[in-house]
DNA sequence: AAAATATAGATAACAAAATATCTATACATA
DNA sequence: TATGTATAGATATTTTGTTATCTATATTTT
């Protein structure tokens, strides 16, 4: 065992579900619960018990026997385990109707992700600031990145576009890429690429309802 | 073996790669190339040919030896499994940032979805289309159902909204909810709900990103 | 015509994720 | 004080999903 205590790789699953735990946790939080057990957990997830206890188990959410896990405690971990209490300047590629949608939410801040600017080619979105963010051309995406030092882009423009302007980015020393064009990017492999595909989504809906 | 051949269940994974095969297949089409292999499309999916050659042999989709896969009849397959080949009426609740931007895309048409109306409660939302689509007051949510004859629900409003509309919806007989609010709905049995959380897919990336 | 090759098809092995079961313990109740 | 109970903790089992391997067969190359 290394220095560094080498514990158990948490999964794909679990990570996704803990921003929904958070969002419960915070809610109990508010209301100045200061334990809440996997059975409570259960009734507002539609998750089981055990899925929940295992998964907050795997962060090392810390917990009483027969009491529950320590609603503020939890709260710590989870953020500290996603990297959600400070935040990361990223920027926006694409200012369509999606592209909007994501810059008028101002929830990404309890996320961990502060949004600074966005970019688009047409001249008709440069220079109109979109919930009091600045909309750049296109053209100033390296030098914005490095007088700002950006490190996360999230891509919300059209399918065609998508590699050139990913490859801009890479060059630019971008390391993170939530990309919401459906594209799969072709980067290098130190660059991290998260990828959204509303589709799918809509295919589950559509397989479960037909199997009705 | 039953009268209608007993299939080996289809993974949620699978079906949630469905889309972007039909997408590329799509390509393929247009392009007019009547075979693909798995060889080809791991090239343009970060895949690996195993997965895509299952993925595929699971819905049925037609192939020659040692060529791959048909893609008119593979596309046709991938369609007809999904219900994409035939549009489902629906409606969406919430004309926020979120809302204004999936009525903009117009590409749900050939995702098996048509959204004929949207709702909101806001009276400078009322009356205004977005995107063609008429905007009503959520008071007239059952009528309108009632007369259109619809069966899906695209539904985003804010959290607090959620649960009431969703029981009037299910009053109404709706049979599918697409839920983009960050609310785990109570709906009758009989009622299929797919939940998306954007921040899911962006904790996957923050935990990635962590882990380099 | 024979040999090499790329692929679907089939099956097997492996890994990840979900679920079940059992134990220990803190607390509540009688 | 003793007993019952709900829960975390630990481990085992089952299910699901991914990856590997082997076979058969069309196609291409020699």
């Amino acid at each position: 065992m290394s220095l560094s205590t080498r514990r158990k790789s948490i999964s794909v699953q679990t990570i996704r579900r803990l921003p929904q735990y958070l969002r419960i946790f915070y809610n109990f939080h508010t209301y100045g619960r200061e334990l809440v057990s996997s059975t409570d957990l259960a009734a507002e997830t539609h998750l089981l018990p055990i899925v929940i206890k295992k998964d907050l188990q795997s962060v090392g959410a810390p917990s009483k026997r027969r009491a529950g896990f320590k609603v503020a405690g939890t709260i710590h971990v989870i953020e500290q385990f996603l990297g959600w209490n400070n935040l990361n300047k990223a920027f926006l590629v694409g200012v369509g109707h999606l592209g909007a949608a994501l810059l008028g939410f101002d929830g990404f801040k309890n996320h961990g992700l502060e949004i600074v600017a966005a970019f688009d080619t047409r001249p008709e979105k440069v220079g109109v600031p979109v919930n009091g963010v600045p909309v750049y051309h296109t053209a100033q995406l390296t030098s914005i990145i490095e007088k700002e030092n950006l490190k996360i882009a999230v891509l919300t423009l059209p399918a065609a576009a998508a590699q050139g302007v990913t490859d801009t980015l890479t060059a630019a020393g971008i390391k993170a890429i939530w990309n919401f064009a459906p594209v799969n990017l072709k980067v290098p492999s130190d660059v991290v690429v998260q990828k959204e595909d509303i589709a799918s989504g809509l295919a589950e809906l559509c397989a479960k309802l037909k199997s009705r």
